[in-house]
DNA sequence: TGCTAATAGTTAGCTATGCTAACTATGCAG
DNA sequence: CTGCATAGTTAGCATAGCTAACTATTAGCA
């Protein structure tokens, strides 16, 4: 029987876990040799499919030219492609190029192998009290629209 | 009935709520005008206690002249103090001044305040399943050493 | 004791990443 | 066709990460 704990607790040792869940998984990425940032915004690329240059600097909450320089970055190391959008000259369309896809790939299967290895030694009761919580988190945030 | 769950489903979903709880939280530092990495180091001293650059370098997982620079910028706004070590006078002892203790304490009850906003439209058994999820999180990534 | 090695920080200089302001190019409304 | 709106880039600033090289201090030991 579990006490009752304070919202107030929780949300303290909710932050920690997370904090250090993201601080533990982000380690694995400085082996692909991208940065941070450009890793993020490929992210959404491969994953995400081609779109404008604003849709990804909305989706990474940045500003426009911080993305442009991104982008930029990512075009000289051959990750990702941009093309003039032929129906709106204004805009450019972003895509993954063979070589990010495969970057990204090795990139997703570091994090999980990484995060597995933590899911390795808990319980089958302790994995699904995780995968509830996730739930959970995701629908919360989901409804609080921002 | 929760269906049995794949390990790898549970890592995607757990990485995925972690990235964007952190996202969520962290968006309400913006109002206390102090840049991410000097208010990470700022907490670690406040709640953490007085100690050398090291060690404070080591907590926040950077090299020392990335937070012999972080510490600079601290102490021309006022938020720590830099100390000569007497016992060893090559060390530099930091602690926060009243300024930087205040300026902390209105960061945590600001994140605090959003994540209980989350919190507050679950039930009292979701909160206990984030909890537990919270309590495992932190032990796992305690076992593993690194 | 006095030389040598180790340790703690800083400085210099590079890259990356965030911002705003100001600009160019294109599209749209009338 | 004129004028405003929109998409992106360029320029310039601050922050934050790194390594290499330096200074100052301490510790080890022959």
């Amino acid at each position: 029987m579990s006490r009752q704990k304070s919202s107030e607790e929780t949300a303290r040792k909710l932050h920690s876990a997370a904090l250090h869940l993201m601080r533990y998984v982000r380690a694995q990425d400085t082996a692909l040799g991208v940065p941070p940032a450009q890793l993020s915004a490929l992210s959404v690329v491969v994953f995400g499919g081609k779109q404008s240059l604003s849709d990804l600097a909305h989706a990474e909450q940045v500003r426009p030219p911080t993305m442009s320089r991104i982008v930029d970055a990512l075009v000289r190391d051959g990750l990702v492609k941009r093309e003039i959008d032929k129906r709106d000259r204004r805009s450019v369309v972003i895509s993954a190029t063979d070589k990010g896809v495969r970057i990204m790939h090795e990139g997703r299967s570091r994090r999980e192998k990484r995060l597995l290895e933590l899911l390795g030694g808990l319980t089958k009761d302790e994995i699904d009290v995780l995968d509830q919580a996730s739930e959970t988190i995701s629908k919360s945030l989901a409804a609080t629209v921002h």
